[in-house]
RNA sequence: GUCCCCAUCGUCUAGUCAGGUCCAGGACAUCGCCCUUUCACGGCGACAACACCGGUUCGAAUCCGGUUGGGGACGCCA
């Protein structure tokens, strides 16, 4: 029985894009479920791409979303030689020959093959070469590339997919792929097979965009006389205009990064991202951590690919908005000692945080959160919309103001008198702030809401929140007291 | 262009392998109503899909063939 060993192998020429984040993510699942390793594996072959800052934003993005794994990260780069002696094994067997076209000659031929409509592969002429003909051109010293050798079969080469069946191509649809380049260094199609060879992967989860790449990958493990692995190509996530998800063509908007600085909760980003692509069989769509890993399965990812569903210039969502909901799932049902030490993080960032929400007034910080967390849609929330309960110095927004303060210009004269006679209370409690705050509304003859709403104002700057007198206790005497005598303020 | 893969509400999907219980279920979004001092949550409801054409069958979203549509691959990128 061989060991379940899966891998994640990011190149890293861009930040960590969705799409990698659900195949990282389906790896790891399937390895914890399973009780097998996962290797991270940096593949940095393409030097001209591959950056030291890309490398970090991987790292960060999987260590946000808590997508840890058992060995690595290694480094392709590291292993050159593994490369090299198995590019070097291959032409001494004869399944591999150098083949001297050049670039231009290639794209010529490219260009025929275009124009004729027929198939754009390489046309084998170095496979042809006699051995003089090869003599010559070495001893001229031509650079050269190496071709792996498709085997002279007919009918169809095949293997067996865990997602998508049984996938078959016939073998004068082949082309003879290039495993080298003429600078000596071995390319990805050879490098990938060689490192999950000497890693001993057992199960290849990635995209669908690599099928084609394992018909010939699976020649190479043939021809390098290593067993095949388990392959599971998983659907792609294509954008609203169903082309591949790229880092290039979409930005931020499919960075991890981007939901982290967006400040959302790790878990629902991958909750999320697991729902794009698979589904346990029935209605169920909130899954705790051991909930998903042991109900995850290959068998029951999609074939078809998904829309991100993101949304540009929305004023209401800023991505998908069923990224937002699971958000705010977890948002309003997590532990809420937990979400403490998500908006700590934030109130730090903001220099809101005080070190007593941690101490003595912990309760209070909890319990403040628990009372605005059912509004919000992200982290950020806690210091933009719910500024108002850490400081004093929170904006107050254009349309409440309009609506619930500068329309009556009263309040001015009312928010004071109110303010002493909250000041009184000797108990500043639910049921005495409100009953005070409707015997001043029945003095004045005026409707509860004017004063209600336009407190909700006056002190926490917003149009809407929890119950008002809610409120009050929570920000406690002195705050309201002052936010209220300060009502001036908003007039000038 | 060639090859490979895919095809259920706008989006994520259940149902397809073992055809009937599906004039297709859930969720998001949208729109209504209820709750409410506000907003949200919550509750209730509405809208909304089996791509098309043939075949097999008593019966097809489900099986078969074709068409169309979509995606991917076709690099000295990974």
């Amino acid at each position: 029985m061989r060991e379940t060993r899966l891998r994640f192998p990011p190149s890293p020429t861009g930040y960590l894009h969705i799409g990698g984040a659900r195949t990282a993510l389906y790896n790891w699942l399937y390895a914890k479920k399973h009780g097998g390793k996962l290797i991270l594996r940096i593949e940095d072959t393409d030097e001209d791409r591959s950056t030291e800052e890309s490398i970090q934003g991987i790292l960060d993005s999987l260590e946000w979303l808590g997508i840890d794994y058992d060995e690595g990260p290694y480094f392709q780069t590291e292993f050159a030689k593994d490369h090299i002696d198995a590019a070097q094994t291959l032409l001494t067997k004869g399944v591999a020959y150098k083949c001297f076209c050049t670039r231009e000659e290639l794209e010529t031929k490219r260009e025929a093959a275009l124009a004729k409509k027929g198939h754009l592969g390489y046309d084998r002429t170095c496979r042809c070469l006699t051995a003089e003909q090869l003599k010559e051109k070495e001893a001229a010293g031509l650079p050269f590339v190496l071709r792996f050798k498709i085997p002279e079969r007919t009918g169809l080469h095949s293997y067996n997919d865990e997602i998508l069946g049984r996938i078959q191509v016939d073998y004068k649809e082949m082309d003879d792929f290039v495993i080298v380049r003429s600078n000596g260094k071995p390319l990805y199609l050879l490098c990938n097979v060689v490192d999950d060879i000497r890693d001993r992967i057992s199960h290849v989860i990635r995209g669908q965009d690599h099928m084609t790449n394992t018909l010939k990958q699976v020649l190479l493990y043939e021809a390098l006389d290593a067993p095949l692995p388990i392959f599971a190509h998983m659907p792609l996530t294509l954008d609203t205009k169903k082309a591949k998800i790229s880092k290039r063509s979409h930005g931020e908007i499919v960075a991890v990064q981007f939901y982290r600085d967006k400040g959302f909760i790790p878990w629902a980003f991958n909750n999320f991202l697991a729902l794009l692509g698979w589904s346990a069989g029935n209605d169920q769509e909130f899954f705790s951590k051991e909930e998903l890993i042991e109900q995850f399965s290959l068998e029951r990812i999609n074939k078809s690919s998904a829309i991100f569903n993101y949304r540009k210039n929305d004023p209401k969502f800023f991505t998908d908005p069923k990224a937002i909901y699971f958000n705010e799932h977890y948002l309003r049902t997590m532990d809420i000692k937990a979400l403490g030490e998500l908006v700590r993080v934030e109130l730090e960032l903001d220099n809101l945080w005080d070190d007593s929400y941690a101490g003595d007034r912990e309760e209070w910080y909890l319990s403040t959160l628990d009372l605005i967390r059912d509004r919000f849609h992200t982290l950020k929330d806690f210091t933009t919309l719910g500024r108002a309960y850490f400081a004093d110095d929170f904006t107050v927004e254009e349309k409440p103001l309009k609506k619930n303060i500068l329309k009556n210009e009263s309040l001015k004269e009312w928010f004071p008198e109110l303010a002493n006679r909250y000041e009184q209370l000797s108990d500043f409690n639910l049921e005495e702030t409100e009953r005070v705050a409707r015997e001043l509304a029945s003095e004045l003859d005026i409707k509860p809401g004017i004063l209600i709403n336009g407190m909700r104002t006056a002190v926490t700057g917003q149009l809407a929140g929890p119950s008002m007198f809610d409120i009050l206790v929570t920000l406690g005497q002195d705050k309201i007291v002052a936010r209220l005598r300060n009502i001036h303020l908003l007039f000038a």
